[in-house]
RNA sequence: GGGCGUAUAGCUCAGAUGGUUAGAGCGCAGCUCUGAUAAAGCUGAGGUCCGUGGUUCGAGUCCACGUACGCCCA
């Protein structure tokens, strides 16, 4: 429970009794009595003994030691520490397994998480799914593997580590030694595994965990020789190296936890690697990828992001001659315009949008004529900026940089210019042009630089010319006017954009730069030249001066991305990267199809097979350290390289290095010492220094979880998973795409059809969480909930419920995180202030939780506080065999036949409940069942309880059958109830059947054999019991509530209060058999509603009138056009003519000249009232209650008054439930005295009063009895 | 630019196969009920079902076009 520091002040008044609660054993059940009685709104509770027990048992084996305990406030985060307790003490979940050890398997796949930062509310939403059909599953028989998974290598974890050390540049990091780099890798990893088992064990979450501590352990060790012990989930004490144990995490033999990083996972991507290879998918290739010279490696567009600052570069316009254009004298120009000068002399092509208007100019100086945007001749360029600045506070206008001038300033300050014309984009692409620096062996080089010997025929020279920029994915131009001139240089081996536009046109690619960030050799003098150094750009600017190609250079800022580890601006760099060649896409589709996808809603699988149908090839190679080891040795002489399938294979090939390698996991920098030889060469082959893309690592885990190496018959039995669940924007090309393709690949050579490749059958997918205004959260601005900020203010139990009930093809609006308020959480470790991250812990505040709440749990706990309330009073005990059946431990056939109607529906309506549970949950709805769970407990609540209260608290008798029947149909509703809603609710159901079954307090649970399930967990998942199963009875219930809430509406109509009884209430129905159903109900209806007689008619004729109005939907096909006639005069027609289609008989109208046969369903009947009754409609019944009073009514209504104000005054006074008072009253009014007079019985013993008297001295709370104004005080009868 | 999807009450969303007066929850207002309830029940206000055209006796629903938003795509 919470305290909060600041922000709010509801310290809740129970908050000692949790730690009340939570003490076990004897010792100290006297403070805890003690403690109780000081907080406890209901103390009196806990110190009631009770009377007379056995008084209702009823059956000789009863066992009075199973009498429950008394229930307290309802504290749903405490009693989720305790439930966690419980589990853990008596080893539950263990019990679980065995109890479904060699059951029938269902078979569920976790996506692993990435184990870099503890969990957040986010992760909780899915997670919550698997738990939940775990335990169903679980509940209804089957065998499961429980393996959670953990993400573990890949760029993020290598961005936090280089942060955590210091860790510049590449070479800083060679400084630190890359193998002391990865054990700090590997550490991260564990550490927050660890972190994440502690988070998802507090979820309530199952799974084969492993300790935490002991991952920390094998932490701290990792990289060190020293022997460490561990024991494996399941009970195997293993001692080695922390690295040799990590390395084999998850393996079936310890149990726990998989991770990507582990061998087996890592070797089984080999062994795919080979397949792909054996097919001749696998291709080396290149990117361009934004690259830090001294910082040595390519850099994500998310690094990017973090990088970025305000800088200024001379930016230079330029002219390219056009070929075959102009005349000596007055020779044509395309003007061109960069910040980066160092690209030009990589220059391919120029780009224009073919849609823009350009303007052609003469300038005065030379003659010469340019081509550029029309739009740009004036346009005032970052005038915004100029006076604004870039977009925050510190990004400002430089003070030293003056404003820039237009292009038609620029021209005539050189001596002015004249316009010649304009020309439409379209019209100049394909004109040729001479490139600035086409002197350069770079771009005279045919097949360019590297040269690419699938284009040997083009050269740079060769390929200038202006070509259509096209549009970007987003569908706007590449090229724009505004900035610059609207003819934009294009450079493949410089640009990212410029690359893709290369590669679709098939141009030539000038790379000019080395990995250290210079020139390469084929650029003459330039070769060696730093490319981001001011001097290459003077050089540049040099060259072209003497060209006469300098038209203007000038000091531009700009926003531009930076090396975020060393400060260094960030260049586009030509990489080589590997690929998988996609052209197998129709296999994947093939295997696609036979998915299901849900939500249907969202239609998965066509997004997935437009993602399969589009994606380029798989670049698997990434320029970095710590990760999947790719197995592709080269030959650096010949280019010929290898894929090695398996650890094996590649020992059997090594000829070098192999002795170094042995005893490390298979990652970098161990495995790159080994070395194949070429066997065409003779050549010693290397690993490329490439780790892989993660994606692999995840996809791969259908097989390297289950044994596909190893043991091949025991992955046959899990393979293919029958649940995948995860967030599903952006993983139908992640996570869902790798396990595809992965699968389909690794099945090619061993399955015959799609389906027998499938990797699993089922995929739920579930959207994202969201704040409560619909925003996302984010870590940064400290939005982001942290899932235990979140279970300790909203509880568990609540936060399942939200996730489990809401659309998953909807964003969750979770609730709002508030990090400038901060709270103290109370746990079960004592008060805590930030996470274990050092961030403080926040308020979270949700209105959807609380809804959640209020709606569910509270009513469902009231329920059975009320069962267990009277229960211990009555010294009610649920017999064994009541316990058994309760439980689903016992087929004896429960006998209800004497038991009320009202019993028997509750509990026929249980078994409807129970059938939508097992269809929904099979077909991973849960929203359906939740859905239906809620109205189940409504119904519960607010119907069966609000009518039945009296019967639990009549006079104790011990043959009161009746009371017994009412006791017992409670207690097996519950009971079931808990069973149904065990695997979403695994808390609340918990503690309410250990009370309810077992008689005892989670806490103060031993594990002591009984005939039922030790835990709510341990039981089956309900069937409905076709025996108590009565539709026709929960349809007649349906039916008398509609009547009972058409008798509220015509009370709140005529203003008549429900404490007035009145004489009558009459209802028809439009079918008989609904009508005579009814008739058994005209109790509960009478009670309800407070009406002395509840009467069935044939019809209301005698107090109402009815209007008719035609039934479309059955005309309508039979008379079309008459259709319109037929709705304007059917309403017309009087009720002497209509009426013998309310007695079902038919009837024949002439309508517009044509006679139109009305049969009883063809038209819908509604009433209008009578005098001195009110009537109303719905449906197929119609309902009239009599408005006439009399004076007896109303002195009845008036003693109900009376017992209703001295309820209020007991409740006021804090009065226990069972104490007996005397009443004193005054009233002026004479009708009083006469009411209390003849009702005084009545009102002595609804209200446990002995005594009752007028006294017209009494001063006592005043209020209304009828429209009497009395006086009424109370005391405590002593004795 | 292409593809897919969405548009319904102040908010979040339901509305099979076309059918009469378009629903639910939350929020708001009023009333009622309370011897389990932190509650609950009932009633009410609040809608040009994005727009325009079409098909039809009849369109929130089907079709076409347009608008806005979202997601995906070298």
């Amino acid at each position: 429970m919470l305290q909060f520091c600041e922000g709010r002040n509801s310290v809740p008044a129970n908050s000692v009794a949790i730690t009340g609660i939570a003490l076990s054993g004897n010792a100290n059940s006297q403070r805890l009595l003690l403690e109780s009685r000081r907080i406890c709104s209901d103390s009196a509770d806990l110190f009631r003994i009770p009377h007379s027990v056995n008084s209702l048992s009823c059956s000789a084996t009863a066992d009075p030691s199973l009498m429950f305990q008394p229930v307290t406030d309802s504290n749903f985060v405490s009693g989720e520490h305790s439930v966690l307790r419980f589990w853990e003490s008596q080893r539950i979940f263990d019990q679980l397994r065995q109890q479904n050890e060699g059951k029938p398997r269902w078979s569920f796949l976790d996506g692993p998480i990435t184990a870099n930062n503890p969990m957040g509310v986010h992760h909780a939403w899915g997670r919550t799914y698997k738990d939940t059909y775990q335990r169903f599953f679980a509940m209804r028989g089957h065998q499961l593997r429980y393996q959670n998974g953990f993400d573990c290598q890949g760029l993020w974890v290598e961005v936090e580590v280089e942060k955590q050390l210091g860790l510049g540049t590449r070479n800083a990091i060679a400084e630190f030694g890359l193998d002391r780099f990865v054990n700090e890798c590997k550490r991260r990893v564990l550490k927050f595994a660890a972190r994440q088992t502690e988070q998802s064990v507090r979820l309530g979450y199952w799974m084969d965990w492993d300790l935490p501590d002991q991952l920390r352990t094998l932490a701290e060790n990792i990289g060190s020789e020293n022997e460490v012990s561990v024991t494996t989930p399941t009970g195997l004490q293993v001692s080695d190296s922390a690295d040799r144990i990590v390395e084999r995490l998850g393996n079936p033999a310890w149990g726990g936890s998989y991770f990507t990083f582990s061998t087996e996972n890592n070797e089984t991507i080999w062994t795919f690697l080979k397949k792909c290879c054996s097919r001749g998918k696998i291709y080396q290739g290149h990117d361009v990828m934004p690259w830090s010279g001294r910082g040595g490696s390519a850099y994500s567009q998310m690094e990017i992001a973090e990088g970025r600052k305000l800088t200024t570069h001379k930016s230079v316009f330029v002219r390219f001659p056009l070929r075959d254009r102009g005349t000596t004298d007055s020779r044509e120009y395309l003007l061109v315009w960069t910040t980066t000068p160092w690209t030009l002399t990589s220059n391919i092509a120029c780009a224009v949008n073919p849609d823009l208007e350009y303007v052609q100019i003469r300038a005065a100086r030379d003659g010469a004529v340019y081509y550029f945007a029309k739009e740009n001749l004036e346009f005032q360029r970052l005038a915004t900026e100029f006076r604004e600045g870039f977009g925050r506070p510190e990004w400002k206008w430089p003070e030293a940089v003056p404003k820039l001038r237009t292009l038609a300033q620029i021209f005539r300050e050189q001596g002015g210019f004249e316009e010649l014309g304009v020309i439409r984009g379209a019209d100049m692409v394909g004109w040729e042009y001479d490139g600035p620096f086409d002197d350069l062996p770079a771009q005279q080089q045919a097949g360019g630089v590297p040269i690419d010997e699938s284009n040997p025929d083009r050269s740079g020279v060769s390929s200038h010319r202006v070509i259509d920029g096209g549009r970007d994915s987003r569908g706007n131009a590449n090229v724009v006017a505004g900035e610059g001139t609207g003819i934009v240089h294009i450079a493949p081996g410089c640009g990212d954009i410029d690359h893709r536009m290369g590669i679709s046109l098939g141009l030539p690619v000038i790379a000019p730069l080395k990995e250290d960030g210079t020139y390469r050799e084929e650029f003459a003098d330039f070769a060696g030249l730093e490319a981001i150094a001011p001097e290459t750009a003077e050089k540049v600017f040099a060259r072209l001066r003497e060209k006469e190609l300098l038209v203007s250079v000038e000091v531009y800022p700009h926003i531009y991305p930076h090396c975020w580890r060393t400060g260094d601006e960030l260049v586009f760099r030509l990489v080589d990267e590997w690929f998988i060649r996609m052209d197998w896409r129709e296999e994947i589709k093939d295997v696609t199809r036979c998915i299901q996808w849900l939500p249907d809603t969202i239609d998965g699988q066509t997004r997935e097979l437009e993602w399969l149908s589009n994606m380029g090839d798989w670049m698997i190679s990434k320029k970095r350290f710590w990760g999947l080891a790719l197995p592709i040795w080269v030959d650096q002489e010949t280019g010929d390289f290898e894929v090695m399938g398996s650890l094996q294979e590649l020992q059997e090939r090594a000829v070098e290095g192999w002795d170094e390698f042995a005893g490390h996991s298979p990652h970098r920098p161990w495995i790159d010492k080994v070395q194949i030889r070429n066997p065409k060469t003779g050549n010693l082959m290397q690993r490329i220094p490439d780790v892989g893309n993660p994606w692999l690592d995840a996809g791969i885990v259908p097989f390297s979880t289950m044994g596909y190496n190893h043991d091949r018959e025991e992955w046959q039995k899990w393979y293919p998973a029958d649940l995948v669940t995860e967030c599903f924007p952006g993983q139908f090309r992640n996570w869902f795409y790798s396990m595809l393709s992965l699968s389909t690949m690794m099945r090619y050579d061993e399955a015959e059809t799609a389906e027998d490749k499938k990797p699993f059958h089922t995929l739920l997918g579930h959207r994202l969480v969201q704040n409560e205004q619909g925003q996302p959260m984010h870590k940064s601005d400290g939005t982001a909930i942290w899932f235990e900020e979140a279970a300790e203010q909203l509880g568990v139990d609540t936060m399942r419920w939200m996730y489990l009930a809401q659309n998953p093809a909807v964003d969750l609006r979770f609730g709002t995180r508030h990090p400038d308020q901060v709270v103290t959480l109370e746990t079960p470790q004592g008060p805590v202030r930030e996470t274990a991250e050092g961030i403080p812990t926040c308020l979270v505040t949700s209105s959807p939780a609380d809804e959640t709440r209020r709606r569910i749990l509270i009513p469902l706990w009231n329920c059975y506080k009320f069962l267990v309330d009277y229960a211990v009073a009555d010294g009610f005990v649920p017999t064994q065999e009541l316990r058994a059946r309760a439980a689903g431990q016992s087929n004896l056939p429960a006998d209800v036949s004497s038991r009320p109607e009202i019993d028997r529906w509750i509990l026929s309506n249980l078994q409807s409940l129970t059938e939508t549970a097992v269809q929904q949950m099979q077909n991973f709805n849960a929203p359906g069942f939740c859905q239906a769970a809620a109205e189940f407990i409504d119904d519960l609540s607010n119907w069966y309880i609000r009518l039945n209260r009296r019967r639990f608290w009549r006079s104790k008798d011990a043959s009161d059958t009746d009371k017994l029947a009412a006791y017992e149909t409670l207690y097996e509703v519950l009971v079931t109830l808990c069973r149904l809603l065990a695997p979403c609710m695994p808390f609340l159901t918990e503690r309410m059947y250990q009370n309810l079954v077992l008689g005892r307090q989670p806490d103060t649970a031993d594990a002591n054999g009984t005939d039922v399930p030790v835990s709510v967990h341990l039981c089956q998942f309900p069937d409905a019991d076709q025996l108590l199963l009565d539709q026709a009875l929960n349809t007649r219930m349906a039916a008398a509530q509609r009547i009972v809430r058409l008798g509220h509406k015509l009370r709140e109509d005529c203003n008549l209060r429900v404490r007035q009884p009145l004489s009558e209430l009459q209802y028809s129905c439009s079918t008989a058999e609904t009508a005579a159903a009814l008739e058994t109900l005209t109790d509960v209806i009478s009670e309800e509603l407070n009406i002395r007689s509840v009467v069935r008619r044939e019809n209301l004729d005698e107090l109402v009138s009815y209007t008719y109005k035609p039934n479309l939907r059955t005309l309508g096909p039979r008379y079309g056009k008459l259709l319109k006639d037929l709705r304007a005069e059917i309403p017309e027609m009087s009720d002497d003519v209509l009426g013998p289609l309310r007695r079902g008989e038919s009837v024949t109208v002439s309508i517009a000249g044509q006679d139109v046969r009305l049969e009883s369903d063809d038209v819908l009947i509604s009433t209008r009232q009578a005098a001195d009754w009110a009537s109303a409609d719905d449906a197929d019944i119609q309902v009239a209650i009599s408005t006439q009073l009399n004076p007896e009514l109303l002195r009845e209504g008036m003693s109900r008054d009376f017992v209703r104000q001295v309820q209020k005054l007991r409740k006021d006074a804090d009065l226990n439930i069972q104490d007996r008072i005397s009443i004193s009253y005054s009233a002026a009014d004479p009708e009083v005295v006469v009411m209390v007079q003849e009702w005084s019985d009545y009102i002595c013993s609804e209200t446990l009063a002995d005594q009752l008297s007028s006294d017209q001295a009494t001063e006592g709370h005043s209020g209304m009895v009828g429209d009497c104004k009395v006086s009424i005080a109370i005391r405590r009868a002593m004795g």
